[in-house]
DNA sequence: AATAATGTAGACAGACTTGTCTGGATTCCG
DNA sequence: CGGAATCCAGACAAGTCTGTCTACATTATT
């Protein structure tokens, strides 16, 4: 109760998010998790019953904290053309922070074609979500809700572009190429 | 010499380029690539010293095979502009194929967080080659050298965007959008 | 005080991994 | 014909993988 009180389920939680992303999810094995971790191998698998369930954690961690440091990023910014574009300089940041590792969600679904369902449900909830961000944020922006609609989408696939060629390129440059063509997008809107 | 002569190097490499792309690169075991293609291990190892420089060749094929069943698509589109609109149709028709797998360069550098330098070489060259087929493009359409050049990085964007999304919803919808923006942003040129 | 929840340590099963090696068969080419 | 290139079959090394299990210790709650 006196410091951080850091459980060992959260302890577990945390290093193999930074494996996971780091190593990726089949190069990392349980053992090295339990070691790292300084935990038993049955506290793993008392906390999560399957390498997969600990993916499906991961991956729902790695959603909220995102989000949550984002709105922390924007907190001050209010117009919503600017949120739109600040969120692609929180991006940059973000993936920089993670060495250009790009997008967690999109590696664990290339790293396993069969994947299941719950995996699939945890990235495509993730992915909806950042749509209907972008989505709010348009409509906000644009009074038609039709030409906010494809607004939004153009958006979002520039932004999972300059995520990917990121990684690619271990460069942030991409994504500012995204940014600016998001820039351009949201004056030609306003001129119109 | 009579009927196709497949020669067992190439059996290899075909057999490989499945079940990395179907199965992904680490789940795919030597031994299972040697039983399905009927080889023995000996074979495979004398045509390619390590799995990393087979992975390598398949990153090659792969770059080719894309890139000549596209001009192929294409042989009857004169029009710059129109070129460009239909590489996001085949690029549809190939994921479709594909199983709605996603880029098979990019899976791999998803798998492998410390991919070595031929790796990264190969992934870098099919990304530069796709880079200067839309930049090519978007100079013969459009005069201005350095919008050009910016249009093209757009495109290069949507196109990125539009195949990975495909992957995560495995249905082509993301790149018609990602097509409908280019459409939109090749229109918005003209007009201007 | 007793029971349930949570923790440690580590052996074990059964299967898989890449790569090497032995040993021999076939085929091509000069 | 002779040697080089190519191929097959499969054992083997030394390690990895996930998940189960036994046996015991600590903590919390009722």
């Amino acid at each position: 109760m006196e410091t951080q009180e850091i459980t060992v389920r959260e302890h577990i939680l945390q290093t193999a998010t930074r494996l996971f992303h780091d190593q990726g999810y089949n190069l990392t094995g349980i053992n090295q998790i339990i070691d790292e971790a300084g935990v038993a191998k049955a506290s793993l698998y008392y906390h999560f019953p399957s390498k997969e369930d600990l993916c499906v954690a991961y991956l729902h961690r790695r959603n909220n904290t995102w989000f949550s440091a984002l709105e922390t990023y924007l907190k001050d910014v209010d117009d919503p053309k600017q949120r739109i574009i600040k969120t692609f300089d929180y991006r940059a940041i973000h993936l920089k922070k993670n060495h250009f590792g790009g997008c967690s969600h999109i590696k664990i679904i290339s790293e396993m074609p069969q994947r299941g369902e719950k995996i699939d449900q945890a990235v495509i909830l993730q992915k909806e979500k950042q749509r209907k961000f972008f989505l709010d944020l348009t409509e906000q922006a644009e009074g038609n809700r039709k030409k906010a609609a494809s607004l939004a989408e153009t958006i979002f696939l520039l932004f999972d572009g300059g995520t990917v060629q990121c990684q690619v390129y271990r460069d942030p440059a991409p994504l500012q190429a995204a940014k600016k063509a998001v820039v351009s997008l949201l004056n030609e809107d306003g001129k119109k």
